[in-house]
DNA sequence: TCAAATACATAATATTCTTATGTATCTTTG
DNA sequence: CAAAGATACATAAGAATATTATGTATTTGA
């Protein structure tokens, strides 16, 4: 199973804050291996969505980057910076919260109010 | 606290079509009021989003409407198709499952691969 | 009586993704 | 050794789905 599109939105700017987190330091191409591999091919990020995620993250000032060559291939490191450390943990507490009163609505057997 | 509204995506349609499933008849308002109610306040679905949501339902035949004159107002009944029925069980297991891969990818803490 | 709540709806705008396209290098395999 | 596939970046056009603003109207409660 891959999942319909839309249950990403607004998740993925957590996940790339919390794979930073754990991962110290990884760039673009690295990010969507590594969530493919870990969700078993559930979740595949496109590149058109993550690009423009981790330019966002870097004008906000959440992560900070160092050019690498690899050869002549250029390879961009993405790394948190201190307030990307806190923003990762408000927006993991934010979507665990979210995701315990999703489990509550999607479980509830209520027939009246 | 009040969810951050990009987690909401993807999960609307969802909401509404389970709560159908739960509560057999209800009405738009009706709905952004029991949402509100069991997610104290932490969910609270503007009309601009559920109304559209609720025509795109019933234009996709999830759903089936009476309208009922309550005084001189009128209220619209919203009720699961059968085909509404079958496609909310596979929302709530496509949403249930996703959770489940979030929950993960949040908790890891594997430094390396 | 007048504000707040109930009840519907739509339009303009914003956000955030997909899909398509572009460039270029490196690696593997027939 | 050529060609396909993987690696690696990026941006633009378009779609989907929400917010915010606006509109109309009735009912309830302080």
């Amino acid at each position: 199973m891959i999942y319909s599109s839309e249950l990403l939105k607004g998740t993925l700017k957590t996940i790339v804050l919390k794979l930073l987190a754990d991962n110290k330091k990884m760039y673009g191409y690295e990010i969507t291996q590594k969530v493919k591999e870990l969700t078993l091919d559930k979740i595949q990020i496109t590149e058109g969505a993550l690009y423009p995620t981790l330019h966002a993250l870097e004008n906000d000032g959440l992560v900070t980057t160092e050019s690498e060559f690899i050869g002549k291939r250029v390879r961009k490191y993405y790394t948190l910076s201190p307030r990307g450390k806190l923003k990762t943990k408000e927006k993991v507490n934010e979507l665990a919260d979210f995701m315990n009163t999703m489990k509550f609505l999607l479980d509830i057997k209520t027939k009246t109010s």
